[in-house]
DNA sequence: CTGAAAGCGCTAACAA
DNA sequence: TTGTTAGCGCTTTCAG
């Protein structure tokens, strides 16, 4: 009943061999005959035996793991990515530990201790957003782990084992402002997020970039601050019709797509056409965004992308060794706007 | 540069002890004198010793790790519940490997491998949909490590150390078509899947069941075999409302939430009225049914609860050991119906 | 081609 | 209260 695994010690002894030799007939070293191969294949098979990689990683130094450290694994964008990370991580041939900080600095730093003492050979990590101190990094780089930061990362983070993989919200937003005014939008809203966060400030800039590049004004009353959620999206739309007809705006850009929801239904329901009377766009392509009518236009984060490069990245940091001095370039992935109808006016 | 991490024998030797009083004393053993504790623990500290969970586990024999198979890490559901059993594992002091099989049957056979390789104290597993035999867990049952379904299962699993936690799809279904009764419908349809999937088939056999509990008679016409998404639900619905006035329904049941938003839409397209004329109620509470107009009626699966009760489960049979024979008797949560503006009709 | 022996870092008898 | 010792299961020199 208290059914003890069968260890390399038990198929030594089985078929009278070393324990040296079925280790290495078990990793088809070249050392061995095929023919004790094929004896000790067969006999592990027949004893289900299983490798304990704990004691392999113990006595190699090497986990073959690498750590994931999420702020959550639920919504639209993280399982995205995690799902990105672990695919090319198993292509790569590692293991992948997932954790979860949810948003909570005390949990994120419990987190790392965990990865660290499970000895994993590298981290992936999109920061808490109340984090704010780094201490917890501190042994990640005392010993030399790599750490790549995804999405969210510490901007001056000084270390010659740390990288980083973002994407590029500025450029995102530029495009969609340039889309909408080559949809002929010439008075355009933007819905934002709170400014301090890095999201909402760079989307901020890239819409007031592409306007003035596009030799439009720019009237602060159509930067509306508001709760990034339907209702707000729909009381900042309300508001904005409530403008003068000159004053108010043909096109929307919401910084995120529930907001973009709002929007359009606050519009439908003053009896205006989407996109005729006001085009609109959101951010970041989640799945209700194919679902509206009309189908809401969005930029695409390239979530698994993401995933993949932050792999590749620690892979490389893994085979070369620390080189860099400094805070690392972070790797920047463009966003990909993806016009449905909701700004399609032809 | 090449940093090796400090370990126990590191502090020992530092401070003139044995490694075993490092190791009381950083265990907080009774027998370790306050003094001492307090110098270890300094140094502990200052040389950013990490505990190496490795050779800990691998000593204890107990890796105080659980493995969680998904199918997939992406989408509604499986998130949800991951997030149910990473938090409720967090908190008994566990902690989690995550792995999915993208649906495929060898990648799942892989990652039980992996994850007994790991040695995991026990396995939390939702089959891929294109498993058809166990052998793969037949080494799991071997070794006794507790093994507990979630949401899919192996129907005839036998085994001293399996469990299974699934939602009552026929329960929720019953209450769903009841509810729509009480709302005066007596023409509902459904819309299904392959009824070969269980889940289709229990909601199926729940509509069916609720309508005779009520008097009303079934209609084969209003059963609808469809493409469970958006487009699939259009079609449907579109077809339903061809039928003469006095067959068409006046309330569907959709077996799930993109199908439902299809139909709704039909609905409006057709100028009628949601729920006055057609009352609409869909199936696993996907975020985008907050987000219709009206907004749809739906069944919450409990899925954190599912997670939360998994675990609760394999700690039970960790804590007792291998104790039942025969199939193990699932324990099944009760889904909550979620009646929103669809379905709503005073 | 195979075996003997050492040791990865930690814990837990047992001894002092 | 602390130390000694042995060993978890595996890999890897080094020697046959």
């Amino acid at each position: 009943m208290a059914n003890r695994r069968a260890s390399i010690t038990d198929l030594a002894k089985t078929l009278g061999l070393s324990p040296s030799t079925i280790s290495r007939a078990l990793s088809d070293h070249a050392d061995v005959s095929e023919a004790t191969k094929a004896r000790v294949r067969q006999l592990a098979e027949e004893m289900h035996y299983q490798p304990n990689q704990l004691a392999a990683a113990l006595r190699r130094g090497r986990s073959n793991t690498l750590g994931v450290l999420v702020p959550h694994i639920t919504g639209h964008f993280f399982p995205l990515v995690v799902n990105g990370i672990a695919t090319e991580a198993a292509k790569l041939g590692f293991n992948v530990m997932i954790c979860q900080s949810n948003e909570d600095a005390r949990q994120e730093q419990k987190n790392i201790d965990l990865l660290m003492n499970s000895q994993v050979e590298g981290i992936l990590v999109s920061l808490a957003n109340t984090t704010q101190s780094f201490g917890h990094f501190e042994a990640v780089r005392q010993q030399n782990i790599p750490l790549v930061f995804f999405d969210r990362m510490v901007e001056d983070f000084e270390g010659s084992n740390v990288s980083a993989v973002v994407i590029d919200d500025y450029q995102g937003a530029y495009q969609v402002v340039t889309h909408l005014i080559e949809q002929g939008c010439t008075r355009i809203a933007h819905f934002t997020g709170p400014l301090h966060l890095s999201i909402h400030k760079n989307r901020h800039q890239g819409y007031l970039d592409a306007l003035v590049a596009h030799g439009l004004p720019i009237a602060p009353e159509l930067t509306v601050h508001c709760e990034m959620n339907q209702k707000g999206g729909q009381t900042a739309m309300r508001q904005l019709l409530r403008l003068p007809a000159a004053q108010r705006p043909d096109g929307v850009f919401s910084s995120n797509d529930l907001a973009a929801v709002g929007a359009l239904q606050a519009v439908k329901a003053h009896r205006l056409r989407v996109p005729k009377d006001v085009a609109i766009v959101g951010f970041s392509n989640e799945v209700f965004t194919a679902l509206t009518e009309p189908m809401l236009s969005s930029v695409d984060q390239r979530c698994e992308q993401m995933g993949k490069t932050a792999v590749q990245l620690l892979q490389k940091m893994l085979k070369s060794g620390p080189n860099r001095v400094g805070p690392p370039k972070p790797i920047v992935l463009k966003p990909k706007l993806l016009v449905r109808e909701s700004s399609q006016r032809r």
